[in-house]
Parts: structure tokens; sequence; C-alpha cells
RNA sequence: CGGGACGUGGCGCAGUCCGGUAGCGCACCUGAAUGGGGUUCAGGGGGUCGCCGGUUCAAAUCCGGCCGUCCCGACCA
């Protein structure tokens, strides 16, 4: 038997080689684009086209290793850049978004898939984003008048059953702990270990899919009169839901959210709690994430359980898909006849009280990536960009460094208050540190070099450049220390410029008919605004024959000018104006 | 939970059809030269081939079971 030899393909994707009667080949394809798949498939010792001494050809990717034995001519290797350029690059969006996405998230180092089954584990730089939405999001808890608690990770399974709405849309998705103990089974491997039956607990413990009825029924304890309301709670925690369909941020088993929950003495109040809490989702979203979103009123078969009404931010996705990035919950008394949270009011009549909730979740994340990643990777805004700013020294030789290494430090005494890191690694070239860096999103960089501090400047790049922008600018050192700050709230600005415009590029209003629905549904997508009859039968066909469902009935600010007069599907009158979108 | 694909060094994959010494690229480590957009050369380390069992002189390869991942459905923030 000849030995196998190893060559690469010779030019981008093809390789020429003179094969024998014996020739065997079979490729390597980097990446399983299907083309090359196909390619791969030539293997065996009867190749098509491998006969005697005709010089063939076999198409493949540039990473693709042939292996072959008998005659051949030695390949020229690729042009390094070329490999590199191919084998690094991500997925287009426009090629398959769901894969771009993956690679975008676990590249940039945010998230990883865990051992265990539909749960991620955030890395630290995906983490840094959470604890910069958090912190900000908490203070504007705090600014509204609430108080952070925390609550049990375990409820009653008792507890669910009051609620039979609530418990009805969870119950299909949750973690139940039965038993208190493992016991040896003296079986190998994964068996090796047993819940002990005799440890079973009399009442199973739910892992919370949310805390409604914890909270409140610690609340009816706490309530009596009028005077302790409202009453104005936020907690920070993880919750658990059991996912058939799981996706890095987008959907987890377990993610981390805050969930507000609040109660009032009145109807009106509760429904002022619930607009305010969207308010400031919205301009969360707005003003830290660049985020474009239309709010508005679910509809009743996408209202929490539980809830009287659920309101909503829908953000729209580079693949013109609907995230919902934040909710809030009108909850009226139904949580408080459960649990009887009762106070006297004023008059010293007995009354339940009015409760709303409201959350966030991780799932912001993987909405900022779809909003404004691309093809070179993530796109942070400075706002929550644990990076704003990176500093690459360029030092060609030793004695350079120590000048270099000097503006640098003092490049990042001058920009105080400017989250910033120095990249000083010296087992990778400025070029490579470029590209990483780019993938991570962060919003500036700074190149300092010998011929910089000669010329009394810096090299500034921007991640994302405006129409015509160029890449890099040299400017004087002064002038970049001194207008980073506006440049880093300038390009905040113009991120969110980019979301709004494309927001409205791929909004589709006065569509009238079903068969126009259909068609920009099943096209570019989008968000569609029609009129709706609000039945829930006309709801469901669409969302049959589209997968599309009401994202929202759109808040006056985002409604048409033109109400529409009928139901997109039925032709009956319309009730409402809804926005139709394919969701995630 | 149904339909499909797939599990081989950290990552991406050949090898499996037809059983016979476990490979390639990238990454990693060491040394030297490099260094302004993915450096180069030389050397080196790392894999119970998802798990359990069966067939066989011999299993990554054949057979059975299990587990897991991804895609497509049903469900959802």
């Amino acid at each position: 038997m000849g030995c196998w030899i190893a060559g690469r393909s010779e030019g981008r994707r093809e390789i020429s080689i003179i094969p024998s009667r014996h020739s065997r080949v079979s490729g390597n394809p980097g990446r399983n684009k299907p083309e090359e798949r196909l390619d791969s498939r030539l293997r065996g010792n009867d190749i098509a086209g491998f006969r005697d001494d005709k010089p063939a050809t076999i198409r493949c990717c540039s990473s693709t290793v042939l292996y072959y034995r008998g005659p051949f001519e030695q390949p020229k290797s690729i042009p390094r850049e070329e490999q590199m350029a191919d084998e690094k690059a991500l997925t287009a969006r426009a090629e398959d978004f769901s894969a771009w996405y993956n690679e975008v998230v676990v590249g940039a180092e945010l998230a990883d898939h865990s051992p265990v089954r539909g749960c991620m584990v955030i890395r630290p730089y995906g983490y840094r984003m959470w604890e910069l939405v958090r912190d900000e999001l908490d203070r504007k808890f705090r600014e509204t008048g609430h108080q952070n608690a925390y609550f049990p990770l375990f409820i009653p399974q008792s507890f669910l059953s009051r609620e039979a709405d609530h418990i009805e849309g969870f119950a299909k998705e949750m973690a139940i702990v039965t038993h208190t103990r493992l016991k040896a089974t003296g079986q190998a491997g994964a068996a090796a270990l047993a819940p002990d039956p005799e440890s079973r607990l009399d009442e199973p413990l739910i892992v919370r899919p949310t805390s409604e009825t914890i909270i409140y029924a610690m609340f009816a304890k706490w309530v009596q009169s009028y005077r302790d309301l409202p009453l104005l709670i936020n907690q920070w925690a993880n919750v658990v839901r059991w996912e058939m369909r799981t996706r890095l941020f987008l959907r987890t088993t377990e993610f981390l959210w805050q969930e507000g929950h609040t109660a009032h003495a009145t109807s009106d109040e509760a429904e002022q709690e619930a607009r305010q809490m969207l308010d400031v989702y919205r301009s969360f979203m707005e003003q830290w994430m660049a985020m474009a979103v239309v709010t508005g009123r679910k509809s009743p078969s996408e209202t929490f359980p539980g809830a009287d009404h659920t309101y909503s931010c829908e953000a729209m996705m580079q693949d013109n898909r609907a995230l919902q990035a934040g909710t809030s919950h009108h909850l009226g008394q139904n949580f408080s006849r459960q649990f009887d949270l009762k106070f006297a009011a004023e008059s010293g009549e007995e009354e339940y009280a009015w409760n709303t909730s409201w959350g966030a979740s991780t799932r912001l994340i993987g909405g900022l990536v779809m909003t404004h990643g691309d093809d070179r990777g993530l796109v942070l805004p400075p706002q929550l960009a644990p990076i704003q700013v990176v500093i690459v020294p360029i030092a060609r030789k030793e004695e350079e460094r120590a000048a270099v290494m000097e503006k640098v430090q003092q490049i990042v005494r001058a920009l105080d208050g400017i989250r910033t890191h120095v990249d000083d690694r010296d087992n990778l070239t400025p070029g490579a540190k470029y590209y990483e860096w780019e993938s991570k999103g962060v919003p500036f960089r700074i190149e300092v070099g010998p011929k910089d501090i000669a010329k009394g400047q810096l090299v500034l790049a921007k991640r994302v450049l405006a129409e015509g922008e160029e890449r890099k600018r040299f400017l004087p050192e002064e002038e970049v220390l001194s207008t980073l700050p506006a440049l880093l709230n300038e390009y905040q600005d113009w991120l969110l410029e980019q979301a709004r415009e494309r927001r409205e590029r791929n909004s589709h209003r006065g569509v009238r008919d079903y068969d126009h629905l259909q068609e920009v549904i099943e096209g570019e997508g989008g968000f569609i605004y029609t009129g709706w009859c609000g039945s829930a039968a006309c709801e469901a066909r669409v969302k049959d024959d589209t997968k599309a469902t009401i994202r929202v009935i759109p808040d006056p600010e985002f409604a048409s000018e033109v109400r529409p007069s009928t139901c997109v599907v039925c032709g009956e009158a319309s009730a409402e104006e809804v926005v139709w979108a394919r969701a995630y």
C-alpha cells in the first residue's frame, strides 16, 4: 500500500491532479457548504473522471485537504491571505442568519454551550454586557421608586395550581424537584446514583419559571392597609423554563432576568405602573441598546397567562423577525384573589390589591447582537460595550517599546471615564488584533506606533463606517483624546438611527388583503400593519398559514395615520390596528 | 415528542461503504527572526475515535442499545 500524501488545493477552489488507475482521492471539506459537501463524496477507487493518466479537476474549498496516492503534480499552496479570509470569515448574514448569529455569539466569546442541555454559560465578555444592562435598568427601577428583594428559587407546587390560567401557561415547561437525596445503586456509569425513594417530597417543588405566585403570597402577609401600598419590588434572578428548542441568549432553559412585582390600591394606579415600566424598557432599549422598538398591547392569545393585559416592546431584528424584548403586565386582581392579597381601603372596605409584573432578560443581549451585528462580527453600542476603545500599541523593535508603552499609558489616563483596554500581547501582529477586536464589536480603536509619536498623531479606527467614511483616520493626538467622548456619543446615536431606519424600511403599512399579507411575510418579512376584527379565529388562521403572529396592537405613536377599516383576514370591520410579524 | 443529519486532539473535518500502525488544517507550547490589516521558519505536546455491550485473531470502521448536538415540525420570553 502506497503512502498517502496530503496536498492542498491549488488555487482557491480547484485542484488538478494526474491520477492513475489506482488513485484514491478523498476530500476534507472545511465547511459544510452544500456544494463542497457534494464534492467530498468523490472518493473511493472508481471516481468518475479519474481514469488512467488524464488530468482531472476536483472542486473543493480552499481549506480542503486532498489525500491521494499515485503520480501527481505538487500543488502550489494557496495564497495565505485568501486561505485566511476563507477559513476565518463568518457565515454571511444573508446566507444563513442563524448560523451567523451562533458564530458571532460564540466567536465573540459572549457565551458558550454548556454540558447541560439547553443551558448556556455566559462568558466574562458577555456577562459584562449583562452587568451594564443590569446596572442601568436597576438605576431606572430605583429612580421610579422600586426596591430590590430576593424570593426563593423553589415554589411549592400547590401555589402554582391556584391561578388556573397562569399554571396552564407554564405547565408544559417546568423543572420539578421531587427528591432530596441520591443513593448509590451499585450500577456503573450514569446509573450509579439514583434518587433515594425514601427521600421523596410530600409536595414537589417547582423551579420558578417566574415568581408571581410566591411573591404575591408574601405580599399578602405584608399588606394590611392602603397605607402599605403601593408596594414596589424588583428581583434579579434566574428562572427555568423547560424549552424544547434553545438558542444562546434568545431561548435557553435557564436564563437571567429581572422581574418587577407591584401591588396597588386601584386599577388605574396599576395601569399607570405597567405603562411606566414599559416606557422604562423602551427608553433603555433606545438610549442604551440603540434598538428600535414598537410598543403596544398584546392580543389576548399572546397575553401573559394570568394577566388582564400585557404590554410589550417589539424589536426588529436584521432578518426582519420580531423579538419581544421586554414585557409589562397589568395583572388585575387575578393573583391577589388567589393569594388573598387584601387591604383595608380608606373607606374601611376590604379590597383586593391590583398587581403588575414586568420583566426583561438576558435575551436582550441576543437582540443586541441581531440588531447591530454585521458580517465582520459583533457591533456594540458604546453604552453597553465592555471595552469602548481598544488601544493597540505598535512596537517593531524592543527599543521602541518603552516609548510606545509610555505614550499608551498617557492615552489611557487622558481617556479617564471611557472603558479602555490596552492590547499589549506580543504574540500577535497588530492586524490579528484588529480583526479580533472588530469581531468583538469594540466601537473605536486607537493605534499608536513610533511614527505616530514622532508626528504627534494617533490612528483612530471606527468599527462601523457610515457611507463614505474611511476606516482609519490619522489625527493629532490632542484631537483624538478630546473628541472621543463626543465620538462615542455620536456613534451611539448613529446606531439608533440606523436601527430606526431599518425598522421603517421594513414596516409595511396599509396592507389590506390577505394575499398581500401572506406575500410579504413569506417574502421579505418585517412588521406588517393591518386591520383586525379582534377574533381569535382570524389570528389563528394567519399563524397557521404563515407562522406570523400579532406582535402588538401598536401604541398611538406607532399607529398608522390612516386607521385600517377592515380585518385583513375576514374583511369584517376592524376593531384594532395590529402589527404582524414572525417572531423569535 | 415526531422527521432528518451528525458525534474522531481545543475548533473545523478526512478516514467508516470494503475491519489491520489514528490523520489533516487551524489553534496551542518552545526557539529564532518578525511586527502599521489575520507573520515566517524549525521543533514539540495533545485523541480510552460520544457511552455501554456484541461479533472478530483484530473494531473509529460491522451489529444492538443508550446518551448528546444540530436542522425541520408541535411549544415558548
